[in-house]
Parts: structure tokens; C-alpha cells; sequence
RNA sequence: GGUCCUGUAGUUCAAUGGAUAGAACAAGUGUUUCCUAAACACUAGAUCCGGGUUCGAUUCCCGGCGGGACUACCA
């Protein structure tokens, strides 16, 4: 039985006995005895003074005198105010460092025989332009999430939705053909993703130069946006594409395998990947024969236009579109048939969508939708909802160049946490291949922490200049400190000091180091409200106030050069364990830490 | 107009309904014959406004005010 469990049983007992209450030993609020008071474990007894008919202090100083009778772990107790503060004996806390220090799993849930699959989507990218700072939050989130879920016992599928087809690819195509002059990324030498964002934008130019011409002609906006010669062209490229024509088919692939290619290399760097990717261009028929089965079973209408809607008016929401006039399908056509594909490929328990908060509507429209067409899971369908990302001088414009690219970004804090790196004369010693790892490492580890550590629900500012910073509460802060326990564990190896075996419980040990103690028997739980509560940040926190305190701990107390034999090698053991805790939760929101640096 | 999210130091972020609201950055000052100073320590600074529930509210509820998203035959 653990020690929490324990004190709350025994105050529950305490009440019984001592005030005739009843109450439930998970009702007893627990929390961390706060910095400035003497203590570990404080038990909050404002609840049950009113029933007690006693003063607060009064029942805080009975219940107390009734746990330390009964649990030999604790030491003793004092009272302020209705807060019962606990200390536990220092040998209660090397005993937890030992059983920690042997567990090598320690902080993952143990996985059952059977284990239930979670679908996480994420990272969802079109294909017409390069990915971008957005994109970067979406995929850290759900390769964490997707670690985080790991840890507690899932079996996670990571699945990519590639939103290949439409009318958005058709603009690139058509501005390709139209101004391309057969430019390839071969030819240029630009990545093929940035080749074909390129295209996407000069199409957007000619557009608006359209437009422009028309409205001077005596057109409304609305009506150049409309029929302006290039947007016309551009759907009749996608009808073309949905009835397999094959000059843009082949137009379509030899673009998109330029994407992908160029996809490819940024995933890779930032160090995501995916189980299973499905592509809209082969999953948006199942769509659309789910939409036609939607019309013969009377849960879909189509109108005399042909269009197809459903009327969710009785939800609370308004009439959505299925399906166009001219019978092409839109982004919600397709997710529903990508939603049927995926419960056919898989037996999935939970399916989550990692998308961006302007989406919410769209999920809960997606629910309503599966539901009605009769799939049980259909309500049941999560949408994990972050926020967006802004720059200091507001919202990301690509129409002004505000845009901030994913491979830029990525690249730039590589070569900063490189240049940071030889400036400090850190790595003088390392080999040309270490040191670019080190800077990798570094690098991503900063630009990682800086969004994880934000609740994911929030939108988020990202201030390039904070975000390459290495100092304070940022990822290489962490992952120094990880570093530094690394290279005075390489110098007791050296010395030959033995600390796997478990330590005396009886030896003196600080009131930091106790704490320290309690603070690394903390990271299961963490592990599992970051899982219940789909939150990275929650780990980022914890990994952060730990960090914190070693480094205090690291800087008040000497390690190597301690003379007491045994306190020594219970300074490794706590050192190894809270490295060991670094490592384990920095790979759960896929950050690398190095040996070094 | 409707629906939803959000409002904490100058800035970026924390705080299961609990003690004197924590950090970091930015500013200033100190610490190295000692295991990595990418560190540690010190100084200054905040809950948008008004009600309600509660022994206790940054947190929950209601009403304002401010910011944002969605409400497309875009994705």
C-alpha cells in the first residue's frame, strides 16, 4: 500500500473515531507540504472541522496524534491553520529512491495482456505548400501525445490524413503549367515542397490580378472571385481529376511526389512518424457513397441543384455541405469516408483527432454526421482542440510574408544552439559527427519545449528570439542538466564506485535531498494526468521543477568529493534516477538528451 | 446576430476550490583554487470589472468589458 493511500485511510479511521464521521479516504485531499513549512505531506482538514464542531488547529492537532500512533512512517506533525503538515521519516524516502533506481520502466504504466488501440491523428497537411509553424505545434502534439498514451498502457496507431486532392492542388497544377517553364526540384534545386508552395502563391497573384481587372470593369468582389478566367479553369481541373483524366492525373502525381519527398525530410528532422498514412485521393469515393447511402436511408437531402446537404437544424447547427452541384465532394465528404476506412482497418477503442481549434465546428459537424449515418462510434469521436500559434506582431499571414516555415525555423535553431555551443567552448573536445548531433539535439530540444510546454488549449505566442534562448525554463536547460549528471556519473564509473546496489535506509539525509525523493516518486502520476488530460505540458512543468531543484541540489551539495561512503553512493543513486526521469520524460514529448553538452 | 474559446508581473507561461498567487525572460547585483557558470543566489513587479455559491474563489456560477475562432458549393 503506498503512502498516500495509507494517510488517507488512517485519517478517515481518525474522523470516525474521534468526530463519528464518515467519509471517504479518497474525499481526504492530500497535497505537498508547501516550501516554507516544516513537513512532506500536508493533510487539509478544513472539510471536516464544521462536523467536528472543533476549531480548526483543535482537529488538526487530534488527527495528527491518532496517524503518528498508527503509521511508524511518520515521523511527526505540526498544525498552522487548518493545514496538517507530515513528516516522514528519511528512510521511507531512500527506500522509495531504491525501489525507483531498479525500475527501469518506471513511470510507464504496465501494459495489460490486452491492450486497447488509440488512433491518433495528426500533422493533416495539404499538399500545396510547405509546412509551416502551425504544423510544427500540431505535429509535436501528437507525436507526444501519442508517447504520452504509450506510457499509459495504450496501443497507439499514429495515422496522417494527406489532404491530396482539391481544389487547392489544382491551383498549384494549373499555375505550374501556365508559368512553370517544366521547372523541377532537380532543375532549381528547392525542395519540392517549397517548388510547389511556390506555384500556389503565383497562382494567388494572378488571381487577385484578375480580380482586380474585372472589379475595374464594373464587377462586385464577389462576382470577379467568381468568375475570374483562372478559378474557373482551376475547378474544371479538379473535375477533370475526379473523372481520371489522365493528362492531370499525371500532372497530379509527379507534383505530389515532389511534396511528399520534401515532407518526408522535414518529418525526419523533426523527428515524427506515422504507423499509417491515409491519402483523401483514396479515401473520399467511401465518402461519397457513404453521402449517397446518407440519401437512400433519408438522413441526407439532395436539392434540385443536385448539391447534397444535411440538416442538423435540430442540433442546433445549421444545413452542411456534402456534396457539390457539380457532384465533387468537399473536405467533410471526405472524412467521413476516411473515419469509415479506419474503423474497418483497425480495431479502434478511442480515435483522436489532433486539429487546430478553428476546426471545432467541423469535428463536432463530423460526429453528428458518422452518428446519423449510424456508426456507434460516431459520438464518441475525440477532437483534441489546441490552440493557435501567433507572432508577437499578430497572426501568421502568408498574403504579407508572415509565414513562418517549418524547415527555416528548425534550421535556425540548429545552427544557433551550434554557434551557442563553440561560443561556450563546450564541445571542444567532441568529434565534428558529435558535435552536429549535440546541436540537433539542442536545437530541436528548445524549439519542442518552448510549444509543449504551453497547455495545448491555449493559443500560444511564439516570440522567435525567446524561443532560441537557452537559458531558464527551456528545453536545453533541461537537457543540460541531464549533461551534468551524466558526466559525474562517468567519473564515479571511473573511480570505480558501485551505485546500482540499493543504499542503507538508515544513513542522514537532507531535507532537499527527501524532497528531491518525493518530487522523482511523483512522475507516474504526472505521466498519467498528462494522459488524461492529453497534455504535454503537463510533463513539460514537472520535468522543469525538477530540473530546478537538482540544479540547486548540484550546487549546494558535492557528490564525488562527499567523505561518507554511504551518502556518497546515495547521491549517485538519487543522481542516476532523476537522470533516468529527465530521459524517460523528455522522450515523451520527443525530446532528445544528450550525454554531453 | 448566434455558438465556442480566452483574459494572471513590462513580456512569455504556472497554480486537483486551500496556506503569503509560483517560474522564466527582460533590468540590476553577487557567487568559480570545488563534480560542466547553458548553473546558483539576491532585489523589484500581477489575478480585467461587478455580483453570487463556499469555512475558503485565479479556479465554479451570473452579468459587464477586452481579445480570438467558427458560423463557405475553402481546407
Amino acid at each position: 500500500m503506498n503512502l498516500e493511500l495509507n494517510i488517507q485511510t488512517l485519517v478517515a479511521q481518525s474522523v470516525k473515531e474521534l468526530y463519528k464521521l464518515e467519509i471517504e479516504t479518497n474525499q481526504i485531499q492530500l497535497q505537498k507540504t508547501k516550501r516554507e513549512f516544516e513537513g512532506d505531506i500536508t493533510v487539509v482538514v478544513f472539510p471536516f472541522v464544521k462536523a467536528a464542531r472543533k476549531s480548526p488547529e483543535g482537529a488538526g492537532q487530534e488527527i495528527g496524534e491518532f496517524i503518528v500512533k498508527h503509521n511508524s512512517l511518520i515521523a511527526s506533525f505540526n498544525v498552522i491553520k487548518g493545514f496538517l503538515n507530515l513528516s516522514i521519516n528519511k528512510s521511507y524516502w531512500i527506500d522509495l529512491l531504491n525501489l525507483i533506481h531498479l525500475n527501469p520502466n518506471f513511470g510507464k504504466a504496465e501494459t495489460a495482456a490486452e491492450q486497447n488501440t488509440m488512433m491518433i491523428e495528426y500533422s493533416s497537411p495539404n499538399t500545396n505548400k510547405p509546412l509551416h509553424l502551425g504544423h510544427i505545434r500540431n505535429n509535436l502534439l501528437g507525436f507526444s501525445i501519442s508517447e504520452i498514451q504509450k506510457a499509459n498502457g495504450w496501443k497507439v496507431v499514429k495515422t496522417n490524413i494527406v489532404n491530396d486532392r482539391g481544389i487547392h492542388i489544382c491551383k498549384s497544377m494549373l499555375a505550374w503549367k501556365l508559368f512553370g517553364n517544366s521547372e523541377t526540384p532537380t532543375s532549381t534545386g528547392i525542395k519540392g515542397d517549397h517548388l510547389v508552395g511556390k506555384y500556389y502563391v503565383i497562382f494567388d497573384q494572378a488571381f487577385k490580378a484578375e480580380i482586380k481587372d474585372l472589379m475595374s470593369k464594373g464587377f462586385t468582389e464577389d462576382e470577379a472571385k467568381k468568375t475570374a478566367p483562372l478559378i474557373i479553369e482551376a475547378q474544371k481541373m479538379l473535375l477533370a481529376w475526379e473523372n481520371n483524366d489522365p493528362e492531370t492525373r499525371k500532372l497530379w502525381e509527379m507534383m505530389n511526389g515532389w511534396v511528399y519527398a520534401g515532407f518526408d525530410e522535414t518529418y525526419k528532422v523533426m523527428g515524427v512518424d506515422f504507423d499509417k498514412i491515409y491519402y483523401e485521393s483514396e479515401t473520399y469515393l467511401t465518402g461519397k457513397s457513404e453521402v449517397e447511402r446518407g440519401i437512400k436511408s433519408g438522413v441526407f437531402t439532395q436539392r434540385d441543384d443536385t448539391s447534397v446537404w444535411a440538416d442538423l437544424t435540430a442540433d442546433g447547427l445549421d444545413e452542411k455541405l456534402l456534396l457539390r452541384a457539380d457532384g465533387t465532394s468537399v473536405y467533410m465528404t471526405q472524412d467521413i469516408g476516411t473515419a469509415k476506412l479506419r474503423y474497418d482497418d483497425f480495431d479502434i477503442k478511442k480515435m483522436v483527432y489532433v486539429v487546430g481549434n478553428e476546426q471545432n465546428y467541423h469535428f463536432q459537424v463530423l460526429s453528428l454526421l458518422l452518428d446519423k449515418l449510424g456508426y456507434s462510434w460516431g459520438k464518441n469521436l475525440v477532437h483534441f482542440s489546441y490552440g493557435m500559434v501567433e507572432l508577437p506582431e499578430g497572426k501568421m499571414k502568408s498574403r504579407e510574408g508572415t509565414v513562418v516555415d517549418a524547415d527555416d525555423l528548425m534550421e535556425e535553431m540548429i545552427s544557433t544552439a551550434r554557434e551557442t555551443s563553440e561560443e561556450l567552448g563546450k564541445l571542444d573536445n567532441c568529434t565534428e559527427l558529435e558535435k552536429a548531433e549535440i546541436a540537433k539535439m539542442v536545437g530541436l530540444g528548445a524549439l519542442k519545449y518552448f510549444i509543449l510546454k504551453v497547455d495545448p488549449k491555449k493559443n500560444m505566442t511564439f516570440n522567435p528570439k525567446e524561443s532560441i534562448d537557452f537559458n531558464g525554463n527551456t528545453g536545453p536547460f533541461i537537457q543540460y542538466t541531464h549533461a551534468r549528471i551524466k558526466s559525474v556519473l562517468r567519473k564515479a564509473d571511473d573511480l570505480g564506485l558501485n551505485y546500482r546496489n540499493s543504499i542503507d535506509n538508515q544513513i542522514e539525509i537532507s531535507d532537499k535531498e527527501s524532497y528531491l525523493i518525493q518530487l522523482v516518486g511523483e512522475f507516474p502520476a504526472v505521466v498519467k494526468q498528462a494522459g488524461e488530460e492529453f497534455s504535454p505540458a503537463i510533463i513539460a512543468n514537472y520535468q522543469y521543477e525538477l530540473v530546478k531543484e537538482y540544479n540547486q541540489f548540484y550546487h549546494d551539495f558535492t557528490i564525488l568529493k562527499e567523505e561518507n561512503e554511504q551518502l556518497r553512493l546515495f547521491r549517485l543513486v538519487l543522481s542516476d534516477a532523476i537522470a533516468m526521469v529527465i530521459k524517460t520524460g523528455m522522450k515523451l514529448l520527443g525530446i532528445e538528451v544528450p550525454e554531453r553538452m
